[in-house]
RNA sequence: GCCCCGGUGGUCUAGCGGUUAGGACGCCUCCCUUUCAAGGAGGAAAUCGCGGGUUCGAUUCCCGUCCGGGGUACCA
């Protein structure tokens, strides 16, 4: 039997990473396995509808290489794959007629307020909560058709058996055991006639010829009603895959409040799809041995369900940091410079850091949008110099911005520590001279080669010892800083109308000559 | 309260009765070097939550316990 998985969320928001390392999973086990994967929308809960989150949800699917071979948005044979939608085709009805026909349903007209009456009483007596039945379970079915008769608000629910062990056995946890006498009567239908997801989800992973459900921990205590849904109907349930939850760094379940934690939000932050998916995948699940860094066809090929951690996961933004820089050294610079321009282009990207308080020591925001447009709007030949020498040391592509502005900036902005801490020398002043003068009286092209002996023939022409009171003070004059590529490399970028231009203007600000 | 799940360095994890408990991130030191990164070499960091068993031997198996998490909805 060929594998069958789907993805299902529900559009109350934008998905976050939790959600989308589920849908990751189905991915990855669905290419192991030369299955299908399957994408369904469950809107059955219409007060907690978002408007737009479908494509959101979507976007970030595309956005970490997740792919489904059928359901929203492709079709496919067991379509339609929204449930509302499945519920006007009248998917539904006759499989909750078919149960209340058979006795494994049976309709329930409890208010609202006799439910919570009910809780308050279980509670106070110390009883497990829930509806183990009331007054309708087992009522003469007479009385329920009076009830509908006299058009009071039903529900259908389903009649969980008393007094049996119910079995899970889950994928990675193994055998779980349930008192059947704690599983209380799940709503089916609700009063305004959708289908909740205790039912929903069940009869479309049936529908669909689902083979495995891969949902968060957080079902494991419901698995039971599903069980009992599926054998009510003599259907075969399909092997449940409870992976566990991903956590933020103070233990509690990811929240907005961690952080960045929607997924979009990471390509906003300017995260590579790849170390994203690749990051991700590896909380909860470990291929074996000492693998890393693996590209999602190494991951397909490896994913297996042994490798699921029972044990929920922290984000670790630190990590997240390293891999993404890892994989931004491996793309090939004109493929990142490609995307660097179109990152800096994007509308989310300028309104996501423009609404970012930046944290202590971290570049200011607007700084950093101007350095990502500077870059977008660069002659591409210049350009992509520049991404090429800043590409091993910057860690998203977010980063790119600030880190090549200085090419760009053609009066870049001196930074203190580097003026006080170079431009004291006192042999600075005919350094700079002397640099000028060479660009200026030679007519040459100034490779890297060029600019280093050029450089070096300067220390040696005031008598320096060492090349470092050379090259500080010149990296210093060209770009307002004291880090950045290797000083030769840079100023070939540069070239020379670039170079002299701001060696004049840092003379200026070393005083008058020596 | 009741039910369920989980527990290996700070974090992600390997392990599947016998290992000096391995790797990665982060941290520290050194090397490389014109700076910063990257890279290389080292290092600190885990009484495998705790207590009992089973066993010649338990991180690995069983029980209890503690702690953490989840569920307890006409939400998913």
């Amino acid at each position: 039997m060929s594998v069958r998985v789907r993805y299902a969320p529900s559009p109350t928001g934008s998905p976050h990473v939790g959600n989308i390392r589920t849908a990751l999973f189905n991915h990855l086990f669905a290419r192991r396995h030369g299955g299908v994967h399957i994408l369904r929308i469950e809107d059955t809960d219409r007060a907690r509808l978002v408007e737009g989150c479908e494509d959101e949800i979507r976007e970030s699917l595309r956005y970490v290489g997740v792919e489904w071979q059928e359901g929203d948005g492709v079709g496919g044979a067991h379509g339609p794959y929204r449930q509302s939608d499945r519920k006007e085709a009248g998917v539904y009805e006759p499989v909750w007629r078919r149960m209340l026909e058979e006795g494994s349903a049976y309709w329930a007209f409890d208010t609202p307020e006799e439910l919570e009456e009910m809780r308050e009483f279980q509670q106070i007596n110390k009883k497990p909560t829930g509806y183990f039945g009331g007054v309708w379970r087992d009522a003469d079915p007479a009385k329920a058709d009076e009830a509908r008769a006299a058009g009071k608000p039903g529900v259908v629910r389903l009649k969980v058996p008393r007094g049996e062990t119910i079995v899970l056995d889950d994928a990675i946890r193994g055998r779980i055991e349930y008192d059947s006498n704690l599983v209380d009567d799940p709503v089916l239908i609700k009063a305004d006639g959708m289908p909740t997801y205790h039912f929903a989800a069940m009869v479309d992973d049936r529908l669909m010829g689902i083979t495995h459900v891969f949902r968060g921990e957080e079902w494991i205590s419901s698995a039971p009603k599903h069980l009992v849904l599926f054998r009510s109907l003599g259907w075969e349930p399909p092997v449940f895959v409870h992976v566990p939850v991903i956590k933020g760094k103070d233990g509690a379940k990811l929240s907005k409040r961690h952080g960045d934690t929607a997924c979009l939000d990471f390509r906003r932050a300017g995260y590579l799809s790849g170390a994203l998916a690749n990051f991700i995948a590896l909380i909860g699940w470990a291929p074996g041995g000492d693998r890393e860094v693996m590209s999602m066809d190494e991951m397909a090929e490896a994913f297996d369900l042994k490798g699921i951690q029972p044990s929920p996961g922290v984000f670790d933004l630190d990590k997240l940091n390293w891999m993404n820089g890892v994989y931004l050294r491996q793309t090939p610079t004109e493929s990142l410079y490609a995307g660097a321009v179109d990152y800096a282009r994007r509308e989310e990207t300028v309104g996501y850091w423009a609404k970012r308080v930046p944290g202590p020591g971290e570049v200011d925001p607007h700084v950093r949008l101007k350095g990502l447009r500077m870059l977008a709007e660069a002659d591409p030949g210049y350009a992509l110099e520049a991404v090429r020498l800043e590409q091993e040391r910057v860690t998203t592509l977010a980063d790119l911005g600030p880190a090549c502005s200085f090419f760009f900036d053609e009066e870049p902005e001196f930074d203190p520590k580097a003026v006080e801490k170079w431009f004291h020398e006192p042999h600075v002043p005919r350094l700079l001279d002397h640099l000028a003068t060479a660009l200026e009286t030679q007519d040459q092209t100034w490779t890297a080669e060029a600019c280093e002996s050029l450089v070096r023939g300067a220390a040696e022409a005031l008598g320096l010892e060492k090349l470092g009171p050379a090259v500080h003070p010149t990296r210093v004059a060209l770009t307002g800083r004291t880090v950045g590529p290797g000083l030769f490399e840079l100023m070939a970028a540069l070239g020379s109308d670039r170079m002299l231009a701001r060696l004049k203007r840092a003379r200026g600000k070393v005083g008058v000559g020596a």
